[in-house]
RNA sequence: GGGCAGGUACCCAAGUGGCCAAAGGGGACUGACUGUAAAUCAGUUGGCUCAGCCUUCGGUGGUUCGAAUCCGCCCCUGCCCA
């Protein structure tokens, strides 16, 4: 193993804690674990909510990968259980609930998903509903009486619904304890997780204590900003970019970040040094590299992490083409018309419209073209002889196509 | 268990018998402009056989020429009391 300060520069790059104490803690901690020599054990739970993994996972994943080349013991916890609750740190309501089966469906995916950031030869996958659901009531009252009501009403997403008279159910106190038992499950040394996370990471030290087990070292990491720039990335507020995605739609997600935001993806979400990302935000502020070319250059690392280089320039390729200089891309879904239709109908039934109402509102706002004209006449039929394209906004296009 | 206040479109939130397909904001979409799908400004945002019609305001049953609005019952939430 390398030499622990090696270890430590590494390890507790882009850690944040809100609190210096907490943070001397930990890194002490830390270190004194490293020094005795032997793979740590490491988790991180990402509960399956959503069909994807984002890059917002991705942030803790590749700490987990950064560990696991260290030669550390790194478990992908998959809160099959936790999840039947579903985690109320990062919400101002209620997670809808979810059932075992539909967490076990969604879970596949993130197993399939994964791979692309941690070794798959060297990763543990654990499921926490093994142990979560086999605690007893006796148990689960033991787990409880560690808490006291007022440490949860201080939590600010809870005294926020406490204030406001939103509802505060019960089982969503359970989530703290479920997860800070998964701890003492696993026997863990170290678990990693977003800033928000915090809570139930120290909720997992408590529980330890209590099994008379060495309390967890947690260290938490900065959270990704979505799509629109402000609120946390995830599926329900649906400003996610996920991992899965195919280049240029990768690319295009990152292209629509608000400017403001770059600077959080270069920390989190790049391959980029420190003394890198110093370099291009000097560069930014003096005016000498565009915001635009800028976002470019992190749009192409982003999808170069997750499909390769020869995406990356497939994918800027397409940007260009499409968006800076309006042509057509290269290719588009193609919808088969039998002899002529009307536009409004041929718009609902290639998908370019949910309903003939916003196809035509579409058509009246100058939203439509056919074959690079504008489309003036909601009656207006169209005929294909062989190939036509039918274009709503900027970057919607089918491929008509006679048949 | 009792009293009070609530449940409105994707979300938040006005409306308390006709002028309500329902204010305002957010989001989304379209357009203009641009430095990009940033920012800014403008418009649109239930459906349809579209100057009209149909469905929608927790559920259901009523009152009325007419209900999101009034009444009964039911379901759900918050607050206070016990």
């Amino acid at each position: 193993m390398k030499p622990v300060d090696e270890q430590m520069a590494i390890l507790m790059r882009g850690v944040d804690f809100g609190d210096e104490q907490i943070r001397e803690t930990m890194e002490r901690e830390l270190r004194e674990r490293l020094s005795e020599g032997r793979p740590l054990r490491v988790y991180c739970g990402y509960d399956p909510t959503a069909p994807d993994l984002h890059l917002g996972h991705t942030v803790t994943m590749r700490k987990l990968r950064q560990f696991q080349e260290l030669g550390h013991e790194v478990v992908f916890l998959i809160g099959t259980g936790t999840g039947l609750i579903g985690d109320p740190s990062d919400r101002d309501s209620a997670r809808p609930r979810r059932t075992r089966e539909e967490l076990h469906a969604l879970a596949k995916t993130y197993t399939d998903q994964v791979w692309k950031i941690l070794d798959r030869q060297k990763t543990i996958v654990r499921y926490n509903d093994e142990w979560l659901t086999k605690l007893t009531l006796e148990d689960i009252i033991k787990l409880a009486s560690n808490f006291t009501v007022q440490q949860f009403l201080v939590r600010d997403n809870f005294s926020k619904r406490y204030a406001k008279g939103d509802p505060i159910w019960l089982h969503e106190l359970l989530y703290a304890l479920m997860q800070g038992y998964d701890a003492v499950a696993l026997r863990t040394d170290v678990q990693i997780g977003g800033t928000d996370q915090l809570f139930n990471l120290i909720a997992g030290r408590k529980i330890m204590e209590f099994f008379g087990l060495r309390p967890q070292i947690c260290l938490t990491f900065p959270i990704l900003v979505g799509t629109d720039g402000y609120l946390r990335m995830s599926k329900s507020t649906g400003n996610y970019i996920g991992i899965d995605e195919p280049p240029e739609q990768m690319y295009g997600k990152v292209m629509s970040l608000p400017d403001h935001a770059m600077s959080n993806y270069f920390n989190l979400v790049t391959r980029w040094t420190p003394a890198e990302i110093a370099h291009i935000e000097a560069e930014l502020k003096s005016g000498k590299l565009h915001p635009r070319d800028a976002k470019m250059k992190l749009a192409w690392e982003i999808v170069s992490i997750f499909h390769g280089d020869a995406a990356a320039d497939a994918a800027e390729a397409h940007f260009r083409t499409v968006f800076q200089e309006r042509e057509l891309p290269p290719d588009m879904p193609t919808f088969t018309v039998a002899g002529s239709a009307n536009v409004v109908d041929l718009m609902v039934e290639a998908g370019l419209a949910k309903s003939k109402s916003a196809a035509r509102r579409l058509i009246q706002q100058g939203g439509v073209q056919l074959d690079g004209r504008r489309v003036e006449d909601i009656n207006t039929v169209v005929e294909v002889a062989d190939e036509a394209v039918l274009q709503v906004g900027r970057r919607r296009f089918v491929k008509l196509i006679a048949g």
